[in-house]
DNA sequence: AGTGCAGTTGACTTT
DNA sequence: TAAAGTCAACTGCAC
């Protein structure tokens, strides 16, 4: 039992064992003490929510049981992060400091700095590899690609074979309500830890991945054909870099529709570091519209009937309704069905994306900052970059769900409708469904005017082209011999 | 058999 | 894997 200075390793959105470099680090120099920091004010923020915390609660569970097997089991407390390790310094004494680089919003930023200031002022030095591909301080986008690459393919870390034991007390895990997090019903929530990672991850890859392409688009067929890994990444109970090499080494088994699942998969690994990539970047991306012309564009909109229509499931809007009622009630939703509910509230019902965005954040459990805020300022039109992507709800339904199959399920009060009727309940004369906010043909075509209008806007394309040089991938979008070749980015990120 | 025409399909452009 | 509009080429049918 170890009763001198520790080798510290904080545990964030990194809850595993294995490829975990800080661990494998802080273990090969000395007694490791292993520490999951539960800090109330972070989930106080507006885009935390119950749900994610149970996922993060799951996950630090098992981590628990992984470090135990190994010797020392996770040590948890609850409270400010400088306020927590200090205790630790006076008690233990640490000697370094080890824990995953976290791309996250401003709260997690200024936790960050606080953390560093007092590191240096107690003489502690602290290590901090990324975990990710996303890079800090990254001078240019140049080469992204291959450095992607390049950090995939390096080796995994091993876990270290054993943890000496240090004298300390693990401590609970405590209950949201304990933390103070308001309840959030989740029923459908998808448990988390690192056993459902593994098992997600297998069998997606013995033969899950074969209907990805195909049924990814679909809120229906991609609750099953989807990796659904989403929210393991978020929490860390799997490396990004385990996953590209359990798909490429998959891929190399496997021919025909498998082998082009796979593919979109490793190319999904990429984009899902791509966007965290820009939100390292560029911090104020959870705050300020990437292209100031959409600035104070729309109406906050928050406590409005029409967002709380839209926030409830009740625009009236079929597909629309199912997707979030889906959404509320198990944490998931495939990216398309995600991308229309964000274009049909900043759209149709012409919702600043910041209200819109928190409200989808609360809702997902597999909420990882960077891609969030990326997308949603990307499907509300506001990055300046990208096409305006404008969801018809009627179309997206008809396309995703022929039958009507999703709609029924998540709003039975449309059951005795059959297809395509239900996919349009106005004309048909429904009783107990609300009649749509609105005709989203001509909505649609007054918000589409209104941000076309902006484009043409004075020097509008001179930021657009500066924001492409430092945020967009360089495989598509470029400007070249002075025509726009490919303005939009397709892809569909589901994991 | 060849012509005229309505309707469909797909490539492409615009918003 | 945006949607809607345009237009040319094509198809199938009637006569």
């Amino acid at each position: 039992m170890a009763s001198g200075p520790v080798q510290l390793v904080w545990f964030k959105r990194d809850l595993r064992v294995a490829d975990h470099a800080p661990l494998a680090e802080a273990a090969s120099r000395g007694p490791v003490l292993p520490l999951w920091i539960v800090e109330p004010e972070l989930w106080a923020e507006p885009d935390a929510s119950a749900r994610q915390y149970r996922v993060q609660r799951d996950a630090a569970g098992e981590l628990r049981v992984d470090l135990a097997a190994l010797g020392q089991p996770l040590v948890v407390r609850v409270g400010e992060a400088v306020a927590v390790l200090e205790t630790i310094r006076r008690t233990h004494g640490i000697t370094a400091l080890w824990t995953h680089q976290e791309t996250t919003g401003a709260f997690g930023h200024a936790r960050d700095r606080r953390v560093r200031a007092w590191a240096r002022a107690r003489g502690i030095p602290v290590h901090e590899p990324r975990q990710t591909g996303a890079i800090r301080a990254l001078a240019s986008r140049d080469g992204w690609a291959r450095r992607w690459e390049a950090f995939t393919r390096a080796p995994l870390v091993p876990a270290p074979s054993a943890l000496e034991p240090v004298a300390i007390e693990p401590g609970r895990l405590p209950e949201p309500a304990a933390i103070g997090l308001a309840p959030d019903p989740c029923p459908g929530l998808a448990r988390g830890g690192r056993r459902a990672a593994e098992a997600l991850l297998a069998s997606f890859l013995a033969g899950r991945a074969e209907t990805y392409r195909r049924a990814m688009a679909s809120p229906l067929a991609g609750w099953s054909a989807c990796s659904r890994l989403s929210a393991h990444f978020a929490s860390g109970t799997l490396s990004i870099r385990e996953a590209a090499q359990a798909g490429r080494a998959a891929r190399s088994r496997a021919g025909g529709a498998l082998r082009e699942g796979i593919d979109s998969f490793l190319t999904r690994l990429a984009w899902h570091c791509h966007f965290i990539q820009k939100l390292e970047s560029e911090p104020a991306l959870e705050r300020r519209a990437l292209h100031p012309a959409y600035e104070g564009l729309r109406v906050d909109g928050a406590g409005t009937e029409r967002f709380e229509r839209w926030a409830s499931g009740c625009t009236g809007w079929p597909f629309v309704d199912a997707c979030m009622r889906c959404l509320a009630e198990t944490g998931w939703l495939n990216f398309r069905a995600r991308a229309m509910l964000v274009s049909v509230a900043t759209m149709h019902l012409w919702l600043d994306w910041r209200p819109v965005g928190l409200h989808l954040a609360r809702l997902f459990a597999d909420y990882e900052p960077g891609i969030h805020w990326s997308q949603v300022q990307m499907q509300s039109g506001t990055t300046g970059v990208n096409t305006i992507r404008m969801y018809n709800p009627v179309k997206q339904g008809l396309d995703q769900d022929p039958d009507g199959v999703f709609i029924r399920r998540w709003v039975p009060e449309l059951a005795s409708l059959p297809a395509p009727a239900i996919h349009r309940p106005w004309e048909h004369g429904v009783c107990g469904y609300p009649a749509p906010i609105g005709d989203h043909a001509a909505l649609a075509a007054i918000a589409r005017e209104r941000l076309w209008s902006v484009r043409r806007g004075d020097g509008y394309r001179r930021v657009a082209d500066a924001i492409q040089l430092r945020h967009g991938s360089r495989r598509s979008g470029m400007r070249q011999t002075g025509r726009r070749v490919g303005a939009q980015t397709a892809l569909d990120l589901e994991t």
